[in-house]
DNA sequence: TATTGTTATACTCTATAACTATA
DNA sequence: TATAGTTATAGAGTATAACAATA
């Protein structure tokens, strides 16, 4: 991590001519929690998409798929809400993946509704793609110390609670 | 924070109706560091907005703000550059800070370009500014533990990072 | 009346290509 | 030829409102 005399870090961004490279001082953006947090999800997702680029998922897809088969029969706005998805967007999203024979809807007693399952081709889909995702997380592990992971994470889930306190998650309460 | 008796973390989503509240196992995704990333990165936008609601100025406009005070002069693809926005994406967004009044392009040697710089009324919008992102700033940190702020930013660093080594960044190199 | 899934729609971000004026 | 800024456009992601079927 290059880091100027004031100990503040730089983030580079290489040019095809690095000849006119200039530093720009970011000033507190790069020691804020805030701007290194749309950084770093930034620099997350496009790893994830270099990983995954092959079998064409998505990150929202690939969580999608986890839930459904982590807790089979689940009605649509229960997937969405848990995975903070608008119930309106998730249509799009299940769409794809049923199109695409990897899960399906299923009507269930209450007739409103559909339970949501893998297909058994899904089933075979999503194995190997554990790997992928366990090398995708890997490769971002590595950019931390070895201990730092886990307090990456329990701080992340800190901070991803406060949506939570603060505002309702409801889908249509405006 | 909530979390069942695997030691899982569980993000709720509170409903109108709490009553049908169904647990829904995330399973491996609140352990991953992709995930946590989204959701805590979504969990902080919504905290800035809620701060920055009144004033109405977005994360991308505060941190361009802050650059060009900190770097009067650079020119439009130097700010971009560094905040990693495409420069056809940053022409709109230089628009709105100058028909506010905030900053203005000066016509540069090089007669291609312009030199940016705040107004004298951008540095007066600037200031309080500041006092409004150390309190969002603050109820972020206010969700982590005492040293659990700078072991924080220190890691997404890292992981920011990761976008310099992979791929280039350059804007139309396709 | 309320809820599930759906459609339509709009708004923001982001990405690419092509243009102009300068160099 | 190459670069800075610009325009146009297309694709995601996300947000709200309203509808039909069902509870």
């Amino acid at each position: 991590m290059k880091r100027e005399a004031s100990g503040r870090a730089v983030l580079l961004r290489p040019r095809a001519d690095a000849a006119d490279e200039v530093q720009v001082d970011l000033g507190p953006l790069t020691d804020g929690i805030g701007y290194m947090l749309r950084r770093a999800q930034l620099a997350s997702f496009k790893n994830f998409q270099q990983v995954f680029g092959p079998v064409g998922i998505t990150p929202a897809q690939y969580s999608v798929l986890l839930i459904i088969e982590l807790n089979p029969g689940l009605r649509q706005t229960q997937v969405s809400d848990a995975l903070g998805i608008k119930r309106a967007n998730f249509v799009g999203l299940i769409d794809v993946l049923e199109k695409r024979g990897l899960a399906q809807r299923i009507p269930a007693v209450d007739r409103r509704s559909y339970a949501l399952h893998l297909t058994e081709q899904g089933r075979k889909f999503l194995k190997p793609l554990r790997e992928l995702n366990d090398a995708h997380e890997a490769q971002l592990a590595a950019a931390l110390g070895k201990d730092g992971r886990a307090a990456l994470v329990s701080a992340l889930t800190a901070i991803a609670s406060m949506e939570t306190v603060s505002g309702p998650a409801t889908d249509d309460d405006a």
